[in-house]
DNA sequence: CATGAATGAGGCTTCATTCAT
DNA sequence: CATGAATGAAGCCTCATTCAT
């Protein structure tokens, strides 16, 4: 792709930007709640997500990169960052079935997706920079996610 | 400070991105931690760490906004990253008190403190973002992030 | 008429450039000697002129505008330059029977149209920039042309 | 001077040919006055400074040709038009001293120093052009100009 | 022949770095 | 050691031209 083809889809490089950030995150949040077992529970429908999303942020370590550094790049707009929640409903309502009746019930939602998805984030990262560990970071990483949202790390019958 | 002072100072761009994020992150671990109740028990102490921790990024938004990008920044060596981390020992120590007999007692410490700051880093964003919630949201973190680490919110008889 | 069409018409911009220098200098020179009363006396002649060039001018700013930057443009041709100076071959000639007898009898034909466009041109943008005084600097610069060519401001019988 | 340079003078590329606009007709119009014959009547005067300007324009081609573009481009501003209209002052008032009593003595002094750089302009340009010609032209024009300032070709008993 | 997407050379501008003072 | 003007490589963007449809 040329240099100038560039500028025939995206007048901007701001505006590249921005259509990035949002098909980047569209592309992630599909991808975290592809398949979801809809007959399965809260914690398991969580940790499906869980997988899926690790797996497409390892499987594209670019694109994710990418992603941590459109999310706190100047130029990305309000705009943006309020359709990328919207692109992340899927996410949202899992969440939002998954803390239902826990510690997190009242609190906004979206935020409930903020916090939830820097400690994927974060993770995420962890496990590139010691894939020995991966795994172990991994398990240790949705515990606690869990935990935040249902309150118990337990299973089920928590 | 003159444009070309600085090259007296750093030999190079990526040189003063480097040692500018090690020290604003040793800035925010010591504004954490200073002033730490001694005789409290774990949950007042990280609920002191976690005020002066939002005191100081609410304080220096712009030092904040900083970090975030250095962060994710592509010159950031894993040497820097290293440095932070022994720069956040204060912080690390205070986690490793809180989650004793708690369900992190196992995982390894660092990554206890990528998670709880990349908590904090998202809260942090959040009440700046919609500052009429920020009380809202501060308080919502910390009982998460005292979950995350001690596995429920009660105060201290858990 | 699309951009690539364009190049179907008119191998170069240059190309370009240069038959629309020498279209809109011949549809100026038509435009500007169109009903030319025959029967009158070369002042009479003169003037008429004079009002259908500025009436045309002012009609078509823009290809005023252009006439204006491709006369100096770095890509027209002396050839191009030629062509327009025989597509002016009217106001050419007029201004021919008008000098007969006056002081510029002796002139090179050429020039003395130069010299007449180059007062056409300086008066119109004067009018346009000034449009309160277009009829007075239009009336100002009629009478110093026929000075130019004639000798006199006096009409007729100088 | 290296093509970065460019911009510790000029912020813009519009700025720095408003400036080289403004400096050029500042140059020349200084050049065409400068060592005016105090003492002489308004034609010698005249003479003298056509031949400076002539002179200074054949001296100086590059910055003659800059000038007839500039003078039409588009990102001169009125503001700049403004300023060279006032840097030609020692033009205009000689302009002003020669026309008195003649038949342009109650037309707007900016008007008739337009018409009459129009008439140098195009005299040079035909002067580079046909160089065999060049003295033929500028007696002619000289002429032509004082008769549009004057009314009269005859030097002073007019 | 008409179209408009694609191209890449070139234009304007920024910025990390150097260097004379 | 401090300064800020100078540099040129690189960044963003435009535009004349090509070409597949």
């Amino acid at each position: 792709m040329s240099n100038g083809s560039l500028f025939v889809y995206f007048e901007t490089k701001a505006i590249l930007m921005n259509e990035l950030y949002v098909d980047l995150e569209t592309e992630m949040g599909a991808a975290a709640i592809a398949g979801l077992p809809a007959e399965s529970g809260p914690r398991a429908q969580v940790l499906h997500m869980w997988t899926q999303w690790l797996r497409w942020a390892t499987t594209n370590p670019e694109k994710r990169r990418a992603l941590a550094q459109l999310q706190v790049a100047d130029g990305i707009t309000a705009g943006s960052h309020q359709t990328v929640s919207q692109a992340l409903n899927g996410i949202a309502e899992l969440l939002k079935r998954s803390r239902a009746n826990g510690p997190m019930q009242d609190a906004p939602l979206g935020f409930v997706l903020i916090l939830t998805s820097a400690m994927a984030d974060a993770t995420i990262d962890a496990m590139i920079r010691e894939p020995a560990l991966a795994e172990a970071h991994s398990n240790v990483a949705f515990d606690a996610i869990w935990r935040v949202l249902a309150g118990s790390s337990l299973p089920a019958a928590a």
